[in-house]
DNA sequence: CGTGTAAGGAATTCTGACACG
DNA sequence: CGTGTAAGGAATTCTGACACG
């Protein structure tokens, strides 16, 4: 797991901004929450708060839209991308997996 | 020139959002802005706007102020460190018109 | 389905000022 | 000097709903 540096990633810019930023109405980007397609955090009071990462993929989804692709159809094929993420990353757990049996660590845990 | 993926430098934090993610109050945020330690943008209607990099520079003003450091005196540091760069720059520049004067470029605008 | 809009309220932000020290 | 605070107003954001298509 990389740290701080990630400004990317961190959850830090307001709805109005976003909007700036995309071009989209607000309207837009809360339904778009609403469909899934966008997972803002909230500030203590309930505010949407957005990374950059949030932001180009509202751009994303902006040029879809444009293309007359559904919001549903959107929700879809990131859940197809997710899930070939995650397969991915369990292969590569049962990969160390194998590698830590035969060759590592006597004392995974570091207990005695 | 880098262009876009700066989201280190990009300003598009609210004023809030700084405070919580610096633990300064808003007051003392403006403050330094006044003693020209920092400086955000506006949205159209005059909202300040804060890169990652304001944020950043504001933890270290905290902690100098904390050691005591009057707000005046960071200034004057920032001031000689802003000088060094631009000094660095110059030198940077005139070593490239050396350069280009002996061994290089003919049409340097590419005009006839 | 995707988006606009008016509605009402609550929180945000702004500026200029007074306060204390 | 550095920061808190109350003041008043303007812009922001939120939710739920009606509208159109």
């Amino acid at each position: 797991m990389k740290e701080d540096p990630l400004y990317k990633n961190r959850k830090v810019i307001t709805i109005g901004v976003v909007s700036e930023l995309t071009g989209l109405s607000e309207r837009q980007i809360r339904y778009y929450e609403e469909r899934k397609l966008i997972f803002p955090e909230r500030t203590e009071r309930g505010n949407r708060k957005y990374s950059f990462s949030d932001v180009e993929r509202l751009i994303d989804i902006a040029n879809k839209r444009d293309e007359g692709v559904r919001t549903y159809e959107i929700r879809q094929e990131m859940l197809k991308n997710k899930k070939k993420e995650d397969d991915a990353k369990i292969r590569n757990q049962m990969l160390r997996g194998q590698i830590n049996a035969r060759f590592g660590v006597q004392n995974p845990k570091g207990k005695n």
